[in-house]
DNA sequence: ACGCTTTAGTTGACGCTACAACCAAGTCAT
DNA sequence: ATGACTTGGTTGTAGCGTCAACTAAAGCGT
């Protein structure tokens, strides 16, 4: 089967698209960084928490909202829970699970980081768009996650008639 | 000075923007790990090289192009030279500067690779699209560029009035 | 010509992530 | 209830990226 290279018009929204992929991660990372010692990742998972009831989550479900493998979880977890900014224990219910809560310290870091990184997503992106624009990028997105993820790891984030048990 | 925070349009396009930004990079990693052997990173590397005059760049004109630090970048085109994908060698002109020149065989590789590399772009991306959405998220990135890229870094990649020294 | 500064790039140590191997708890068939 | 399988998670190793320190060439003022 024979590639259908691209024409000009998606060339162009490609790469754009590139390199806004390759140029977010980095600008959010630096932000929360510098002013709350956080990785994004680090953040995105303290946030996870402090939306969840109870502020915990299972390992496996922390896993799935923030798109990351279980080792690199355990990684991560077990170094914000010697930062004190979680606490993990076995779930009751069942005793291979782990549980992992967001501690008052863990709270205070996320409620104190999150004014400077919502500025700093309006900053770079929200605000340099029209509202049709935020509206036409949502459309977009929700257009193309079906098939970024399909077994709808992330639905929960993107999909407002997902199984809803955490919504960000 | 008060947060504004996101009202609801802002916010669900926020999160559908995140989820992709999380995932794409993903999605054609593994694709071209598989398929060619290569990271995205290093695919894009050999991309760029290869649409240089002669396929050669000096180092620091590559990490411009690619986003990378000079340091991340020594260290890849350590490892393609030493899988004879590229070539190093001290520039003429200045002896301080290293020029890269992507081999024979890294054409090869980058030729044998963006075939399947085009057709996961469509799968994932474009081909969920309509022609007009294409435009729209092209003018979205537009708007969103110059934000995340005050210096321009990577202009060449996404402004058709930038110094075109090489085009992706 | 001689230092001083700047520019270009490399190297080494450390941190984070992925992969593989592993362990422990639950499940299920007989 | 016991052996096989599955599920949930952790740990060790190796690879990649970053930061800091370093080398070498070029520019520059005197």
């Amino acid at each position: 089967m024979d590639t259908r290279w691209l024409d000009d018009d998606e060339r162009a929204a490609w790469l754009r698209l590139m390199a806004v992929v390759e140029l977010l991660p980095g600008a959010l990372d630096t932000q929360l960084r510098r002013d709350s010692g956080l990785s994004h990742f680090e953040y995105f998972v303290l946030a996870m928490l402090s939306e969840a009831p109870d502020r915990t989550l299972r390992m496996t479900q922390l896993g799935r909202l923030t798109n990351a493998t279980l080792t690199r979880l355990s990684h991560v977890s077990r170094r914000l829970d010697e930062r004190g900014l979680i606490e993990r224990f076995q779930c009751p219910e069942d005793g291979r699970a782990t549980n992992a809560r967001l501690t008052e310290k863990g709270w205070q870091t996320v409620v104190q980081a999150a004014p400077g990184h919502v500025d700093r997503v309006r900053a770079t992106v929200l605000d340099a768009l029209t509202p049709e624009q935020v509206g036409q990028l949502r459309a977009i997105a929700e257009a193309v996650l079906p098939r970024l993820d399909p077994e709808r790891r992330l639905a929960v984030l993107y999909d407002e008639s997902a199984p809803a048990d955490v919504a960000s």
